[in-house]
DNA sequence: TATTGACTTAAAGTTCACTTTAACTTGTAT
DNA sequence: ATACAAGTTAAAGTGAACTTTAAGTCAATA
């Protein structure tokens, strides 16, 4: 089967003009042209489903380039290439930490809300949030902290 | 305790002109002024951390200002407050979702390359990976994709 | 044959979230 | 007294990621 710019964009959830932008800065290796015309195979789906993912997780354009890079010169960056993807498991890692405890922290603040209005006011609920634990802001290390010096 | 702007630029891992920018777009409500400025107190941390949540989210400044301006409001807007804070979880699901997903392609790409490594080439692997399960981007519901008409 | 619709490129424009700069004020240390 | 560090504002500048525009190509249909 092959899809058109249309077809695909619809499935990454994108316009097209996002798909021409994304291969004119060299994202979209090895896309065949009939006419001028970009056609996607069921080949390509393979690599559009890893860069859905590395957009997912706000990997720089840039990055994800130098990925594909990589990727176009075979079997000699390998390892280049399992560094890359070990360095992004960690920072997914920190996203997925960081969202987890904003979940907590909303869920908080739906039962605030829900007690305030109840109450019909927050001053009854802003006297219990001082028991509250403590939240990523203060977990930060001082050595991870910018600007210090 | 008081705390100056570098001392909580720090603590929310961002520099003092950041802080003043938030500042500038109505973000940081209600905060003391010393001879011109600004005295962070203890209360003030309660929203902070809300803050810093929110922007881990990327929540974007004007939503977050809506926001902001609403508590300003007190009592009267307490219901469109919790109004705001359901949907933002639900945005938040949908990017833990998204996350995970993510994180299993890794995972995979992950033994991908220890495997591929191990034999000196990719050519071994990509024939297994014909039999992976497919991802996000082939679950995407017609109905929620763009572009559609 | 003419029109329509979906595509193309190159280049300019937009938006967002900062970041930097320049000129200035204030409190503390020498 | 003077210099320094850390803050201030307003305004201009930056970088990333698109998005739009303008002018054109091509294949299928009226």
């Amino acid at each position: 089967m092959s899809y058109s710019i249309k077809e695909v964009a619809n499935m990454m959830n994108v316009v097209p003009s996002t798909l021409r932008y994304y291969d004119s800065m060299g994202l979209l290796p090895n896309i065949k042209k009939v006419n001028g015309r970009r056609v996607f195979e069921d080949k390509d789906f393979k690599w559009l489903r890893v860069l859905n993912c590395m957009k997912n997780i706000n990997m720089p354009i840039s990055k994800i380039k130098e990925y594909v890079e990589l990727a176009q010169e075979g079997d000699s960056t390998l390892k280049e290439r399992y560094n890359m993807i070990l360095e992004q498991k960690k920072i997914i890692e920190k996203e997925l930490k960081a969202l987890e405890d904003c979940y907590k922290e909303f869920e908080y603040k739906e039962w605030y809300y829900e007690t305030a209005i109840k109450a019909g006011t927050e001053k009854v609920v802003e006297n219990i949030t001082s028991t509250l634990p403590t939240l990523e802001i203060d977990k930060i290390p001082k050595n991870e902290r910018k600007d210090e010096k």
